[in-house]
DNA sequence: GACGTTATTGCGAATCGTATGCAGGTGCAC
DNA sequence: GTGCACCTGCATACGATTCGCAATAACGTC
């Protein structure tokens, strides 16, 4: 591959995202970095189109198979989520385990803390049998406040 | 079209299934009578590539583009209701209104009246702002009993 | 710092699920 | 029975995702 972005020039800004690609036993390359840095800085669940529309608006050309394969890599190891959506997957990353609220409508995913719903997910168990799914969290469907109306 | 099932051959099967598509402002076709009994028939929800499949295995190799099509509609009109999940959309019948639960792992969807869960659906849309979608139903993906063993 | 091993990447192509356009056939109101 | 709007089958296209493979970079070892 080409990889015409050394990593220094990544380097500065990502002081422990490096590190914490290594303690999930992954290489620091310039596409995880990134892709990492994008998702925590982000805040929000973005899919691959996303990521690779903005990383490419930041001049780092990456291939949206790598993209896809680094989120993947995440996923598994932990460092990051997948969120099934209308359309294409949403990823987020994991920092503290929380449930996600989704509007089925415009595709917006929310974060819940697993302590406030708590009570209502332990009903549910109980009801359905259903247990948090991969990282300990639920996922939920609806419509938010906003498309409900 | 070729229509080589006469609607007759279908018809004994299917005494208020025709009723029900001309309730619905919908055409009475073989197609769509095959398809809306299959869904009833099954009690699950099924993907279209199985209702192509059960539907060739019963000799009517309908095709897939108008599975599709006919599955759109029936959503449409209320008649069935579409269930995101892993994998491929599933479709099912909308007999009584309920929520959904879908095991992200294998995809088995399970139906839950919605009187059994609107204590903790109400206190879900407390929190969350997250109201019922389509259909006054409410989706919650997680692990089920067998696979979170 | 040089080197070798191995993981990672880019590219191209394939696959899967879904949607659409069109021409011809069918259901149903009259 | 007839005509017209609606349906269907076929072909094709599309978006999302995955895969194979060769080139290349990261990292441990010396």
């Amino acid at each position: 591959m080409t990889m015409t972005q050394p990593s220094a020039q990544h380097g500065a800004a990502t002081p422990d995202h490096s590190a914490l690609l290594r303690r999930h036993g992954l290489r620091c390359t310039a596409s995880r970095l990134c892709t990492l840095r994008l998702l925590s800085a982000s805040g929000q669940h973005v899919s691959t189109a996303e990521v690779c529309a903005q990383l490419q608006g930041m001049g780092l050309p990456f291939d949206q198979a790598t993209v896809y394969r680094t989120l993947e890599i995440f996923t598994e190891v932990g460092l990051a989520h997948a969120v099934l959506g209308p359309g294409p997957k949403r990823y987020g990353v994991s920092s503290v385990p929380h449930h996600h609220v989704v509007c089925e409508e415009c595709g917006r995913v929310q974060d819940v803390a697993i302590a406030q719903m708590s009570e209502a997910v332990e009903r549910i168990t109980e009801l359905t049998g259903l247990h948090a799914g991969a990282g300990g969290s639920l996922l939920l469907y609806g419509r938010c406040s906003r498309c409900s109306t």
